[in-house]
DNA sequence: CAGTGAGCGAGCTTCCGCTTGACTT
């Protein structure tokens, strides 16, 4: 009985503790909450002082159980969750679910997993804070009325099963309102005029010296008379300047940060960084992955100070500690660093190799010097205007931390000047050998990725770092956004040359729009975003969260009762829900576009039951609509009536071919040729749905017909073994069986195969 | 998987933050 229990909430926390303290004492973990409000009704009592309904969810009643156990066989429990309000919410629900009497109870927080900070913590134990806690309840109990009150007015006026919440509302809006900029973009024309010169030095040679000229250019006509006054001008430098500067490194990594630079420098999507990152972490290799702090521990400092000087030599080295600034931070851990800086390398799969060095590195650079570089400017003046030419580039004198890390650059469109200067001096006369007008266009607003969004988010307040992750997961699930690439389309630049004053026209084509893995608005999610605009613009306002933290920290200091908080919030809201019940319309996103050309019939775009629809003419009783769905990426705000006119030419019917018709179409998978009941694609970017003649489908019929006869190793009747990208396998009845392996698929027999085809189908529980 | 676009209105959907497995394909 004499057993000291310590309870965190992580267990890979806990095996690394239990070394620290010795036999005395047993840790356990919690695995997080272990109570949540009922998802019946709503879970709270609000007529009551908005007293919660907790209950121990399923998925966590063994946990609680094992919990029980154990604090009834110790002599003293250790409440040792994290020193945050939800870590302080989590230690208030054990003490009452495992019934712990105050005298046996101890409530001790560390914010590092050293041995130091865990003896010292054990040192001095408090109680636990119940004006925490009152702040955790009231935002949980706050999140659950706006998210419970709000999504069940969306199923009625919008659409079924869809959602809304404090977060994942403000994600949605931020990506519609980028959507919108962009559409509402209109890019400004400029020229940029550059020059080569010739630096002509006994000793070095020929040499180019680049630089840009000072001027703003936007009409063709004025960069052409620009070029003119270049042939005849002189030139000559005028003013060179050197200032030195230095750059620091940036703080070591948060949840937010690592998911971005993972982003940007390794490809990772954002739920892949925090996978990789939790085998990290239970592997013991790196500190907690789910942080806002970029606090480091003494002894992290030490070692990497310790690792550096040994790497790269003692001037590399400079210990420092960081503050963490961002909005509602709550710093509970340190920040996200290798346990142990002295291994550069570990073992592990490519991508925990790639990630854990992407940390290492990040944490080293933190503790190592500042970079000195030297920027030089050199003015070039001509002779016959004031306008002039500036060459300016930046030399890395000494490299400090940016010997291991660069962090990247979220504009990715301005490339550096790179430009080595060649010897040059004041006074200097020099000669072009080409100046360039070459026009550009002004870039519109970047689509957020997975990386940026987060990064916005964490500016704005919202989110945590363990749900930051599934947010994006959130509002791609639900259909509102979804991560897409886009070609981009080819767009004519315009280019003069002047090279020994003759001035030539050339073109170039350049890639616009180009898109790779960034968030795009769907139909729906605008449809959803601009009812909540319309209706609670103060519960996606940027700052509603902002707000209400600042409610929740004098709970949290004990100025304020969380209930009669929550009332004043609650009682406008509810009155918002009730009259948004009653009033509001339904919206679809209707929009006229004009009358058909053949009927005179109005046009319609809108969301129908299956997605969103064209629409001619409107139903009566005794005429039916037309309806055509909108193809993948048209926006019903977006869509023009003549693209929406097109819709109505599919599906198209060709010639009969083996005495089938032959139907032209699009689908979920792209445009296809249905014939005799089979589906055959078209072929991407030689095929147009709308043109394709009968002898082109006829081919392409053939085509896969071919092909699939390559796939076929056997077949019995409907039974059908095939090979697949992935093995041999077995196809019956649309549904595909695995081949037992060691089994060679030419000598399955018809009745081998029915077997397999049973004892797979028994098991295949749906979903 | 390649359509549908309506309804008598059953019964369901949903939040944010803590934390990891338990299941198959």
């Amino acid at each position: 009985m004499s057993v000291n229990l310590v309870i965190v909430e992580s267990p890979a926390k806990a095996k690394t503790i239990e070394k620290f303290l010795g036999k005395d004492f047993k840790v356990v973990s919690s695995f997080g909450h272990i109570r949540d409000l009922s998802k019946k009704n709503i879970g709270i009592d609000i007529k009551n002082g908005f007293k919660p309904e907790y209950i121990i969810p399923d998925d966590k009643k063994k946990v609680v159980r094992k919990l029980c156990k154990e604090a009834s066989n110790a002599s003293l429990v250790w409440l040792a969750s994290d020193e945050d309000r939800e870590g302080e919410a989590i230690a208030w629900h054990l003490a009452q679910v495992l019934d712990l009497p105050a005298e046996k109870t101890k409530r001790i927080v560390f914010h590092e997993i050293t041995k130091g900070a865990i003896e010292k913590a054990v040192t001095s134990p408090r109680g636990i804070n119940i004006s925490l806690v009152n702040a955790q309840q009231a935002r949980r109990v706050l999140d659950r009325l706006v998210g419970y009150e709000i999504s069940p007015i969306l199923w009625k006026k919008v659409q079924p099963a869809l959602s809304a919440g404090r977060v994942q509302s403000v994600a949605l809006r931020l990506i519609v309102e980028r959507e919108r900029d962009i559409i509402s973009f209109k890019p400004v024309l400029s020229y940029r005029l550059t020059a080569d010169f010739i630096i002509d030095s006994a000793d070095k040679g020929k040499a180019i010296l680049k630089a840009e000229a000072s001027k703003k250019i936007t009409r063709e006509k004025d960069a052409r008379s620009f070029l003119e006054l270049c042939a005849a001008a002189s030139y000559s430098i005028d003013d060179i300047t050197v200032k030195p500067g230095t750059r620091s490194p940036a703080p070591p990594f948060t949840t937010s940060t690592l998911q971005q630079e993972a982003y940007s420098k390794l490809g990772f999507s954002v739920s892949q960084t925090m996978a990789v990152a939790q085998r990290l972490y239970e592997s013991g290799k790196i500190t907690y992955m789910r942080t806002d702090s970029t606090n480091l521990s003494q002894l992290a400092v030490n070692t990497a100070a310790i690792a550096i000087k040994e790497e790269y030599g003692e001037e590399y080295s400079r210990p420092r500690q960081y503050k963490t600034k961002s909005k509602g931070a709550q710093e509970a851990h340190e920040a996200i660093r290798p346990t142990y800086m002295n291994k550069k390398i570990i073992q592990g799969t490519q991508q925990e190799k790639k990630l854990y060095e992407l940390i290492w590195k990040r944490t080293a650079a933190c503790q190592m010097s500042n970079a000195k570089v030297e920027k030089t400017s050199i003015r070039i003046a001509m002779s016959n205007t004031d306008t002039h030419f500036l060459a300016q580039a930046e030399v890395v004198k000494f490299d400090g931390f940016l010997k291991v890390y660069r962090e990247s650059s979220d504009n990715n469109g301005e490339n550096g000047t790179k430009t080595l200067i060649p010897p040059v001096k004041k006074g200097m006369d020099l000669k072009y050998e080409s100046i360039i007008a070459r026009e550009r266009t002004s870039l519109q607003p970047a689509r957020y990725t997975e990386a940026s969004l987060v990064k916005k988010m964490e500016e704005l307040g919202i989110g945590r770092p363990s749900t930051y992750a599934p947010v994006i997961s959130t509002i791609q699930n639900r259909g509102y956004v979804a991560r897409e690439d886009r070609p981009g389309e080819p767009r004519r630049i315009n280019i003069l040359t002047l090279t020994a004053g003759i001035i030539k026209q050339t073109g170039q084509t350049e890639k616009t729009g180009y898109e790779k893995s960034k968030l795009f608005p769907k139909n729906i999610g605008i449809l959803v975003n601009d009812f909540l605009v319309e209706h609670f613009s103060n519960i996606i306002d940027y700052n509603f969260t902002a707000n209400i933290e600042v409610q929740f920290d004098k709970i949290a200091e004990g100025k304020k009762e969380w209930d009669s908080m929550l009332e004043e919030f609650y009682d406008p809201f509810h009155r918002r829900v009730s009259s948004t019940l009653t009033e509001a319309n339904r919206k679809t996103g209707i929009r006229e576009l004009g009358a058909d050309p053949e009927t005179g019939e109005p046009v319609y775009v809108k969301m129908g039951r299956f997605g969103p629809v064209a629409q001619i003419g409107d139903a009566s009783d005794d005429k039916k609509p037309r309806f055509a769905s909108l193809l993948k990426g048209q926006l019903l705000e977006t869509i023009q009536f003549k693209e929406a006119l097109e819709l109505f030419k599919l599906p198209r019917k060709l010639d009969e071919y083996e005495g089938h018709e032959m139907l032209v179409g699009i689908g979920r998978f792209g445009p296809f040729v249905k014939h005799n009941n089979k589906f055959y694609s078209l072929k991407k970017g030689v095929d147009d749905p709308y043109n394709i003649t009968s002898e082109r489908a006829i081919e392409l019929i053939q085509e896969k017909r071919e092909s699939d006869k390559k796939k076929e190793i056997n077949r019995f009747g409907d039974i059908l073994v095939l090979k697949g990208r992935y093995g041999p396998y077995i196809s019956y009845k649309k549904k595909n069986y695995k081949i037992p392996k060691g089994t060679d698929p030419e000598s399955l027999s018809e009745e081998d195969c029915l077997k397999i085809i049973e004892k797979n189908s028994g098991s295949g529980k749906k979903k």
